[in-house]
DNA sequence: CTTTAATCGAGACGGTACGTCTGGTCTTGTT
DNA sequence: AACAAGACCAGACGTACCGTCTCGATTAAAG
């Protein structure tokens, strides 16, 4: 039976504690100064891990960036699941703005900003978080569509983009989304989404 | 009358010509390179201007990018003034989506990226970039009130934010803006923004 | 009787074929690429053996570098005898000069060099290699004493370092050490070794 | 009149401080440490020039070291010149040896061990030291030979390496030259040198 | 026509972070 | 035990830019 165990590489096996210390070091850096302080050297400073650790598994400060933000918020992401679609989605808007206006938010800004001159870290960042997100969105529209409470002549992609985009870019232009404008967007966008009243 | 004539100050005149080479070479090398080969090493060197010179007039890499981009795209942003708002609309769509395409595309995720680490570069963009194109499109908006094409109770705000954020988004994320996209945006949203059939 | 054989201490015993991989990478790194490209990580790499084995037998490069030396070189060290004692410090100048001209000579200005900030590998070299060949020179020279051709009060120590000194000090300083030169180095030393005509 | 000044090259001026702090700091660290802790970042932080500004200016560790050695060694070379040369030439030998007990020995050595890896090193030393020292010494040779204190057919080149390489070989072999052990050897090779009585 | 005050080019300088390389030490499983 | 493999810390390497500075040369209005 032991051939159906999953055959150890030779050599010292990785440090996993190593790898966290980076990876939170590197997030805390990100959510409190910002692109400007998050160097190699300062997550090794702040870590306890030697620079060259650090260069040996991660390939850029984009990669990880984006590895430390995952760490992190792997969890907030879950999506609300109410008896109304409608609902649902002004209520993800709204943890989405939430998560937008705290620590993850800064570090969002900080690997699109790095993602610029680096289109790895763009890549990781699609196939991390954006392409996953909208899969799970998507589902929850579907699932209105299905219900009734969606038209179902709605084009599904459209709609999410212009439900979330805008929070991205004022996010990202320095503009703030509290509450009430998040919910002055679902309003606007939902209301095209509505399926007609019989 | 002299004292009518704006008071020139002592001393030399700055060179006009430097000014426009500093500029001009900071367009270029943003086009060209994008982020990681903007240097102010790099200005000074492709425009012939001394290093000293450019940090004499401009703050911050950020503000020369912002400068850089107003002088090269401030013929490229009149907005189209057919019979049809909606129509407007939706050129001024493909002609935002054709400029982001372009060099001015790159130069603008520059100075996003740029501004994420320094808020006076947001600030310039804004004030200089997007908030008169936002006034700009909002007029329009509301000609076509008005004129009974949109809905007389649309949220111009929010209908301009889910017209154009995605754009944003989609650009900085590296996932391009082709035209036909670009349509069936426009039509999502627009179809919201309708006035009613009588 | 098994208590007559020599203890072997238990585990494992060393390999020999290892040992000799590592004395022979070390040897043909430092006669290529001379000091600078002769690193812990090159020897292992070229003997493919793994590093903390040399770690483990070799306490520094100078000792591994010393060790290489001796390993390839034991053979050459040969000292001509014949009738003439003077011919045989002339030939054995020579020779010298042609080990020094040789790979050899670059492995002992790297031992040298190493040397100078590890007093070890000086004195590994002194133990191994200088002070064995003075004696045999020594040796050589006070047979021409007794047989009459050189100079019975002779400083024999002093004839021998102004004999091979100057060799160390042109291999050391990159000046080369032709036969010619040798000659004359020899001529005018022997000169004044030689014994009274009566 | 002006025309005879030398031009002045554009730019701000070489700060000579700074270059004198640094060629003090490389020959304190050498003298102190050796070689192994002869480092630029030791240099650096010792004299608190920055690194980027040794780098401009010494193109190895070897090329400082050597600058550092002579600016600091250069008043130290003066020849002896009394009535007798044979005095002259013991007292050089004795002065020299003294020069390699100090610190200006251990610079040597770390000039000579850092020159195995980096023949400008070497050649820097050669041309900035070893050669004009030979010339003198060469000059005061031949001043013995005119005088008649020496052999018409004196080979000068040979009886000055047989005098002075016995030293640097002790020297980098860590086995010392106190004043005795100097006077011998100058009594042997200078034996063979005097012209011979009428 | 000379001051005077500014621009501008050139380049030295102190910094900071980069990404790489090597030295040693260690922790695995295998032989 | 010895050994291969390789993770890890430590620290120097040489480079690239940053932003500041000190010069001399230039330029044009003001005295």
């Amino acid at each position: 039976m032991q051939s159906l165990a999953i055959a150890r590489p030779p050599g010292r096996p990785r440090c996993d504690a190593t790898r966290k210390a980076v990876l939170a070091a590197a997030y805390d850096l990100l959510a409190e100064g910002g692109l400007s302080r998050f160097t190699v050297e300062g997550v090794a400073a702040r870590s306890g891990v030697a620079r060259s650790t650090i260069y040996r598994w991660w390939p850029s400060k984009g990669a990880l960036a984006m590895e430390g933000f995952l760490e992190a918020t792997a969890a907030d992401l879950a999506l609300p699941a109410s008896e109304s679609v409608i609902a649902d989605l002004q209520a993800s808007l709204r943890l989405f703005a939430r998560l937008v206006r705290g620590k993850a938010g800064r570090i969002i800004r900080c690997i699109i900003a790095e993602g610029q001159g680096d289109p790895e870290t763009i890549d990781a960042f699609l196939t991390g978080f954006v392409i996953p997100r909208r899969a799970e969105l998507r589902a929850v529209v579907e699932r209105g569509i299905e219900r009734g409470e969606l038209r179902a002549d709605l084009d599904v992609e459209m709609a999410l983009y212009s439900l979330f985009a805008p929070l991205y870019q004022r996010m990202l232009l320095n503009e703030g989304v509290d509450d009430d404008w998040v919910d002055r967007l679902s309003g606007f966008v939902l209301a095209g989404c509505l399926a007609p009243k019989r």
